[in-house]
DNA sequence: TTTCTCTGTGTACGGTAGATACAGTTGTCG
DNA sequence: CGACAACTGTATCTACCGTACACAGAGAAA
């Protein structure tokens, strides 16, 4: 995986004949097959298939596979938002929120940016306006600031996984009923569940904890929010 | 992927000959080469060659890779902890903890442990011996007791993907000394994460805002911890 | 001993990513 | 204009992957 791939614009030559495909238009059609029939199905056969094209085709635009989904996370995830005016807390909030619906609408992004990878300037950009935010005045070192952004990625990236798993949990439905009186904590919470309905309010839960705990840490840090 | 395949024990044949291998041999070789090599290294052929056995033989223990995997998850878990007497609090610090060091014993398991998929004993027992120390008295619903295990467990995982990431954050270094001035806020947490030095203190940073904010919601609803 | 079941093996098939060689197209320069 | 060089997409090939299936041998039950 070449990282200078996902930075450099390569100059378009002026010779030979005119490309009849395009980085964007494979991308797009990849995460078309990716959106309908999950990561799993985006092949280079396919996705050339796709397009009226012979596999090998693409790799005059790509180097590789690996290279194919980075484009495709980079184009997924969009550019970074433009945040509503406010305090750090009510911007982190929206900041997460709108990461979280970015994962629901391309659930396979979830499993694309596991493990190491290298980063493209948007999910650096996603970043980095999530830390102009939580500027350097607020108590926190930069370090502290880089895992609090990190907390918040990382629960909206596993809230948005687990809306995407319906089926799970009906699998999990089946085998608690077999084998619920070895969890009997689960159990009881998963009754709660069912019985109280609203589960939507995951992330938002969540979400808030988290700022709520960010918030203590400041307020001891400089005492003010 | 059958789920019955993780929970059920299946009967020991009486006739024909003695099996030469074991489900917990496999897995163990699985494991061996994925802690190795990486969970992309972990085929049919290489597992069943570790073993001195043909690819075609591993089937006679396992339906397919997918159930392969599962086992592989489970055995690399391990059993649900014991945790240590104290409030939900210091329960719940421990079980982060216990997890995310498993999940930097078996770094593949990050990787293998996403999207749907079926959920073994040990898993719903990981989960379960969280929520027994989040008693139903703590003023959470079963909804919100839920949601803050997973949050936690969330933040183990991703920590530990973070920090088996060291080449990761070579490569970014590279381009952050490229493109650096587009991402002002970054490079500055950046640099000063450099110019401290302790970066071990990441997880124990998250888990104890994450515990904050719970701290805070508990005591906002029964009035003490 | 015969029979039946389970074991591990060999072969085959369709899928994957990717290297390489090649024929056709097209802009640039002599 | 003609020759050349660069670039396109295609066809062919290798090396894997998971797995379906038929089969020979092992070994306990009848």
């Amino acid at each position: 995986m070449s990282v200078e791939f996902l930075w450099g614009e390569r100059a378009a030559p002026t010779r030979g004949p005119k490309p009849a495909l395009s980085l964007a238009a494979i991308a797009d059609a990849a995460i078309a097959v990716a959106d309908a029939e999950g990561l799993a199905a985006v092949s280079m056969q396919r996705v050339a298939g796709e397009l009226g094209f012979t596999k090998m085709s693409l790799y005059r635009y790509l180097p590789g596979k690996a290279e194919l989904v980075a484009v495709m996370v980079e184009r997924a995830l969009g550019e970074p938002p433009e945040l509503r005016a406010g305090g750090w807390r009510e911007a982190l909030a929206e900041w997460s929120e709108l990461l979280y619906e970015a994962f629901l609408r391309h659930p396979w992004t979830i499993g694309a940016t596991v493990g190491s990878r290298p980063l493209g300037p948007r999910e650096l950009g996603w970043m980095e306006c999530a830390l102009a935010r939580l500027g350097r005045d607020c108590g926190l070192t930069g370090a502290e600031r880089l895992d609090a952004v990190a907390v918040l990625a990382g629960h909206a990236r596993m809230l948005a996984q687990q809306s995407d798993e319906a089926e799970m949990t009906a699998a999990m439905g089946e085998v608690m009923r077999q084998h619920g009186d070895r969890f009997p904590y689960l159990t009881a919470a998963m009754m709660e569940t069912a019985a109280e309905g609203g589960q939507n309010l995951a992330f938002a839960f969540g979400r808030d904890r988290i700022l709520d705990g960010l918030e203590s840490l400041i307020v001891r840090r400089i005492g003010r929010v």
